[in-house]
DNA sequence: CGGCAAACCTGCGAGC
DNA sequence: TGCTCGCAGGTTTGCC
């Protein structure tokens, strides 16, 4: 599930295991990711402090004592899991795993092997292909209404297509585009470039709105960063209209037996949720 | 250039 | 029960 509020989540979750401590050992059980991971990994990891643990957009970025950065993007299935060491045996997806001087294991798992890491020099980051061109972060003051407006203007891609796009504001995936749009009011079938205006107006602060609450959400379900499963950043969460076709949106009026509730249509090869009535 | 479909890989639930 | 099909939260590539 990891779009923005999951990496999130997980970043906080790490932080008070991880920062700080030295990386005791790390394993590579399996190198071929979504793109090979970097020749010798754990050796060059071994043995480093981990300075800080940041976020960029779905990236995790572990900064490190000698200069270097550890990215890791979860893909569509990766998830982070902690436990006392020695830790469980490795599963068949447990493709790299983390130990920290202090005795805490942490367990990059990917079924899919959709994620990726790779290790950058720090003053070399921003050049990374997969950050170079990324777009403001959502929650940053840099993503505002002018922002938006100049962003949308003339594109004739769905409002849905185009929040997407990374290069435009970085860290949205599937469900928060249809959920920040159901927020908004915004059919997510209208043209980017008519959303400029009033509704990107509302835009705005629906995605900061969208991505706050999920994060809290997700926080609040990590109260002592362990949870039984040792697993981070999955919560349960309540979507509006995300994977609720059929049913009713929780502001509509009127009667889903009548209107058909929520729908789903296909864009861009991908689900989109959204209510006819409310979202124009 | 812009926009869309497909590809990457595996697991899971629905339906037969 | 067991099989096949469709679908899944991301990103890149290539085609029109």
């Amino acid at each position: 599930m990891p779009e923005l509020p999951e990496v999130e989540t997980v970043r906080r979750g790490l932080k008070p295991k991880m920062e700080g401590r030295v990386l005791a050992r790390v394993a590579v059980n399996r190198p071929d990711l979504r793109f090979p991971l970097p020749e010798d990994l754990a050796d060059r990891l071994a043995g480093r402090r981990i300075a800080a643990i940041d976020r960029r957009a779905k990236y995790l970025l572990l900064r490190l004592d000698d200069g270097m950065v550890l990215m890791i993007h979860l893909g569509m299935s990766g998830r982070m899991t902690i436990a006392a060491a020695p830790g469980p045996p490795p599963g068949p997806h447990d493709h790299v795993v983390f130990e920290t001087d202090d005795g805490w294991v942490v367990t990059f798992n990917d079924p899919r092997r959709f994620g990726m890491m790779d290790l950058v020099s720090s003053n070399a980051l921003g050049e990374h292909p997969a950050l170079a061109r990324l777009g403001p972060e959502p929650l940053s003051d840099a993503f505002d209404a002018d922002y938006l407006n100049a962003r949308l203007a003339g594109r004739f891609t769905p409002i849905k297509a185009a929040l997407l796009d990374q290069t435009l504001v970085a860290g949205l995936g599937n469900i928060y585009v249809c959920e920040a749009l159901y927020h908004a009011r915004i059919s997510p079938r209208r043209l980017a470039a008519s959303v400029a205006g009033a509704r990107a107006v509302r835009l705005v602060p629906a995605v900061k709105q969208v991505l706050a609450r999920a994060i809290e959400a997700g926080g609040s379900s990590l109260r002592d960063y362990v949870q039984a499963s040792g697993e981070l950043g999955y919560f349960q969460h309540a979507w509006a209209v995300y994977d609720r076709e059929g049913r009713a949106c929780p502001d509509c009026t009127c009667a889903p037996a009548r209107t058909g509730g929520v729908r789903r249509i296909v864009q861009s090869n991908r689900s989109t949720f959204f209510c006819p009535t409310r979202q124009r």
